[in-house]
DNA sequence: TTTACTTGAGTT
DNA sequence: ACTCAAGTAAAT
């Protein structure tokens, strides 16, 4: 009986293939990558099994054709979170695995850092032998020079010394003066600890030592108001990992991986700091991921995908702004980077502090039970003190392009008192769309069930949802009216009007589309933080976590978004985003005010908000789940489907309805259309399950799924399964 | 009759 | 996902 060996591989397979071990090659250990043949392709999978029985006949098995890599890129542990969140998010496990590896091992390159090249004293160089080369080659003796201070060079110290030092040096090490050598370079950040720990207060003091890297698992909520210093929590107890010589995991939205935070650690920790995210190049990408596994990284910090990444030496996992949407992957292996972190401190047996102002009600529920310890950070670092909230009724009220009376005096009273504003809304472009006066006709995408939004400065229409750009008609398509008014507010509208409201103060606008330019959002933010800019306008991308020391005023434009929405989890979202934008005021010394302009200020989230702040709202939200079913209270599941063909996803969805297994745990609803149906040309349909047994969701799915494979409908459609959705849109 | 495209089955 | 064989539609 030969070997057999279970490969997983990228393809449409939930389960792992069968192999013939290597003929002439040692047996491949698990966690490591192997060339395997499928059909006529060769692939590169990852062993996941070796001591296996197979139900296939033997002659039908083919041999694995060679091993990648001499030891295991993955542990045992990452490799069965792997696969357990494979089954868990019901994706193919091959493509699960070979996603969690960066690009270059995914194409089968080899496991190694970047290598750059050292130069080296040698050992025959004397001091008269600089005196012989200062007269005929002064830069060779410069160079020569500087080997014997500090015996090597790097290619990164050589770019500092300007000309063709590499010239230079391959001289000498030709006359014998120098030596050169291939070093592994990894692309590490060196913290420095330059600037001192601030002193915690009683709070963070708290909360940082319930945090104990090398004390076995326990899982944190820092729930902290914006401004009470999660972040000092963090280093405190990263700090104390560094010390005892263990490796810190620190996942961060994308929007939060910024330069400021990433000097900021340098600044504090006296550590080798990996940083993994997608602005990275593939090999910049690799090094990160090798120097994380190899123990060369004290503190990886990363988005997302960095929840995979092997750590030779584990102490503690951080999860920063665990509410956001990012941690969510919104496609293909549609994990949850904050639940797996959990799962993956609970196998390592180290700590897991989730941090958050606004968390979200799935860790809250969490916290509420006692499964995670709950530490609240309620008051302000320094001087600072909550800034006061206000609704400002926008009924009947004339307004200026969205600007009613009362928020103009607001802003001129905190302008006249030399005070920063800062307004808020959630929407770029000009105006949500354009409208003829004549006949009513709406710019709509041709491809989305949307309005077009209308951009001045590009002077364009753009569709948000499939980015489709068209120039702007001269005339009604309809009607030919020449009459096309803008509909509604976007930022390039309220900068219109707050430059002509306020002409004479600087004002800077912040969103995706002023902030396009590479640095331009670095420059526009300076210019906010530095305060030469008195007037801030942006949408969520000034929302989120930058600070803005000066800021007095917070305006919230348009509150009124974000109430009514399809998806349940919209009223958590406008919350969180009020929330965090209301944080941006008075972090300093001075006192910060908060005016939220609403249609509905009668509204209960507005009220509970403004009153009981964020607990408030999150208690009541948590109520109204629980009375509604919805998660976190009960498990969800969505089968989505998408066509171009508009009445094939349904079809699809009603023939897998009729083959579900039956059973009471779970309800099934739908086929029902996407709320917003069509997009990007694409007819979309989803079923959505339910249950109050979370393993008897699992358990359906596992005996349904194929069957709906085996459905002929099924290849008429894109399809997926999202394993608790955070988008039900 | 040849060639281009769609459809279904199978990959260990 | 990808690749191939079989089936069908249109080019010569």
């Amino acid at each position: 009986m030969t070997q057999t060996i279970q490969v997983a591989v990228p393809g449409p397979f939930a389960e792992p293939l069968d192999y013939l071990a290597p003929t002439n090659e040692p047996l491949p250990q698990p966690g490591m990558r192997v060339q395997v043949p499928l059909g006529r392709r060769q692939l590169v999978g990852m062993v996941v099994e070796t001591q296996a029985q197979t139900h296939i006949e033997s002659h039908r098995l083919k041999s694995i054709i060679t091993t990648l890599d001499s030891e295991p890129l993955i542990d045992a542990d990452l490799l069965a979170l792997i696969i357990w969140s494979a089954h868990y998010y019901h994706h193919p496990i091959g493509e699960a695995l070979i996603s969690a590896l960066p690009a270059r091992l995914r194409q089968g390159h080899a496991a190694t850092p970047s290598a750059e090249t050292l130069w080296q004293l040698s050992a025959h160089a004397q001091a008269s032998d600089l005196d012989a080369l200062r007269r005929r080659a002064p830069r060779q003796a410069m160079l020569l020079e500087h080997l014997m201070q500090s015996q090597t060079l790097t290619a990164a110290q050589l770019a500092g010394l300007g000309g063709d030092a590499r010239a230079a040096l391959q001289k000498l090490v030709a006359k014998g003066f120098a030596t050169t050598q291939q070093q592994h370079h990894y692309g590490l950040m060196a913290g420095r600890a330059s600037e001192p720990a601030f002193a915690l207060n009683d709070a963070q003091h708290t909360s940082a030592a319930a945090i104990q890297p090398g004390h076995g698992h326990a899982i944190l909520l820092i729930d902290g108001v914006t401004g009470s210093g999660k972040t000092e929590v963090y280093l405190d107890a990263i700090t104390r990992a560094i010390q005892q010589g263990l490796q810190t995991l620190v996942i961060v939205p994308e929007i939060g991986l910024t330069p400021q935070l990433l000097s900021r650690f340098q600044r504090r920790l006296a550590a080798q700091i990996a940083v993994l995210h997608s602005g990275l190049s593939d090999s910049e990408r690799l090094n990160a991921w090798l120097a994380a596994r190899a123990g060369k990284a004290d503190v990886l910090i990363g988005t997302r995908s960095a929840i995979f990444v092997p750590l030779a030496r584990p102490g503690l996992i951080i999860v920063d702004e665990e509410h956001d949407a990012s941690l969510k992957q919104q496609d293909g292996f549609r994990y949850s980077a904050r639940d797996l972190a959990i799962l993956r401190a609970h196998r390592l047996e180290v700590p897991i502090a989730l941090g958050s102002a606004t968390p979200s009600l799935e860790t809250l529920a969490n916290a509420r039970s006692q499964r995670y310890q709950h530490h609240q950070l309620s008051e302000r670092a320094g001087q600072a003190q909550a800034p006061l909230m206000r609704l400002l009724d926008m009924r009947g009220q004339p307004t200026h392009d969205g600007l009613s009376a009362p928020l103009i005096e607001r802003v001129q009273s905190h302008l006249d008192a030399d005070g920063q504003v800062l307004l808020f809304l959630n929407r770029r472009g000009f105006s949500p769309t354009l409208i003829c006066h004549e006949c009513g006709w709406l710019a709509e995408c041709q491809r989305c069930d949307a309005r077009m939004t209308y951009h001045r400065g590009k002077r364009r229409l753009h569709c948000h949802h499939c980015d489709r750009e068209q120039p702007i008609p001269r005339d009604c398509p309809s009607c030919g009216s020449v009459d096309l008014r803008p509909l509604g507010l976007g930022t390039e509208r309220i900068e219109q009007a707050l430059q002509s409201r306020f002409a004479d103060t600087p004002l800077v606008r912040i969103d995706r589309d002023s902030t396009r330019q590479r640095g331009s959002f670095e420059r526009q933010m300076q210019a906010a933080q530095r305060g030469e800019a008195k007037l801030l306008l942006g949408t969520q991308m000034l929302a989120k976590g930058h600070h803005l020391p000066t800021v007095t005023l917070v305006g919230v434009i348009d509150a009124d978004q974000g109430l009514f929405g399809a998806d349940f989890r919209a009223p958590e979202r406008l919350a969180q985003l009020i929330i965090q934008v209301a944080g941006r005021a008075g972090r300093a010394e001075r006192p910060g005010e908060v005016a939220i302009q609403t249609h509905h200020p009668e509204h209960p989230l507005l009220q509970m908000l403004i009153h009981g702040g964020y607990p408030a709202f999150a208690q009541a939200a948590l109520a109204e789940r629980e009375a509604a079913g919805l998660p976190p209270a009960r498990a969800m599941a969505l089968i989505r489907a998408e066509a171009t063909d508009a009445a094939a996803p349904r079809r699809f969805l009603q023939a897998a309805q009729a083959l579900a297994p039956e059973t009471p745990a779970v309800e099934r609803l739908g086929p029902y259309p996407a709320p917003m149906e069509r997009r990007a040309g694409r007819y979309r349909a989803q079923i959505m399950l339910q249950s109050d047994q979370r393993a008897a969701l699992q358990t359906l799915l596992k005996q349904w799924l194929p069957r709906i494979h085996s459905l002929r409908e099924s290849r008429r459609v894109r399809w997926s399964v999202d394993v608790d959705p955070t988008e039900t849109l």
